[in-house]
DNA sequence: ATTATCTATAGATCTATAGATAATGC
DNA sequence: ATTATCTATAGATCTATAGATAATGC
């Protein structure tokens, strides 16, 4: 025991990034920091030599969470742009998505728990949802339009609820006519919508 | 210290009531047994005469907090129908509405948390989300349709998704943004939307 | 010498129970 | 006699810390 710094380094991430997906399936104040260590080939005793408290880590997963999938296509160089609201939308709404919490997207898995956080988690949250919306704006046609930015609020509004209520329908048939249904929509919705 | 049959029950409510609001606040794994009684004006010892455990009451209030406004609405003879969606959306979509979480939709508070509970709140978050697309399908023209359904469960999907994220943003008039969106939005519904 | 991780544990918090107390209701 | 609520506490769990151990890195 005792590891290089770059040990240390990549030790802290996969803390971050277990913590990550583990806090997106079981909520904010989840999984305890014990268990997380224990699960990571860890103990406790090292945990605090990497954060100053449970919250730290929470609000570094959470960026994590937030952030990782937005990061790794800008880490591939891949323009929003060009991924087709399709695709995206098929990949979003999928009974795939729907059963692993872990790694999908955050605001569907963790909305609630972020409202209700401290100023750290909070602030993050703003900015990642920001940063959502823009991409999702460029993924509409003429992107530069008032319209492309609404629909793509509303489309990210009812993407991450579809998602949320498909997860607490208790049964397959229900669950599955509210992810149809607004996939449908939301693919239709650069033509149709209001205006 | 002993009551009526009469006063034992009106406590159970009480405490019931209670739950439903703390626990939309504070999520389902939120508040304590021992502060909830307090703040019920009680003691710990007394719970444990009402429910057989935490999770009971969580059952319990769960149940409230769901059919909370829909069963106020049947006492009272109000049909679904005879709310003019504008008004309900008005409302839904309030900022008063994003900022007093406990009186709230329990679906928009406590999504993630209602999906990562166990079988007996989810078939209880189930029947109630049915019965919530069924009232919303009521108020659009048309209610037989299948496109009134449709755009039921767009709708529904929208608000609790809207509401959710408004309630993230760190920052009022991003917050605002995206009510105002959605509301215009989903009040245009019945007549544009896709087919 | 420094430090990343380990073992062990203190202290706080939370669920649930045991036993006492003071009303109800046959 | 029964029981609704109270006080007090056992037992589990969770965050955070203290001190030991065994590597790194000057």
């Amino acid at each position: 025991m005792g590891r290089s710094q770059l040990e240390k380094q990549k030790t802290h991430e996969r803390i971050v990034a277990l913590a990550a997906k583990r806090l997106r399936e079981e909520g904010l104040d989840g999984i305890g920091v014990a268990d997380l260590m224990k699960e990571a080939g860890l103990t406790v005793g090292g945990f605090y030599k990497h954060f100053a408290s449970r919250d730290e880590l929470v609000a570094e997963a959470v960026e994590s969470a937030v952030g990782s999938w937005r990061k790794h296509q800008e880490e591939k160089g891949i323009d929003p742009a060009s991924i087709p609201l399709d695709a995206y939308v098929d990949n979003y709404l999928s009974e795939r998505h729907r059963d692993h919490c872990g790694e999908g997207c955050a605001y569907a898995a963790l909305t609630a728990d972020m409202a209700r956080s401290g100023d750290a988690v909070r602030a993050i949250a703003t900015e990642g949802l920001r940063k959502n919306f823009e991409a999702m704006t460029a993924r509409m046609p003429e992107p530069e339009t008032r319209e492309a930015r609404q629909k793509a609020i509303i489309a990210s509004c009812l993407m991450t609820g579809a998602l949320g209520l498909a997860r607490v329908a208790n049964d397959e048939a229900f669950s599955k006519e509210i992810l149809e249904t607004v996939k449908q929509f939301v693919k239709d919705l650069p033509n149709g919508g209001t205006k």
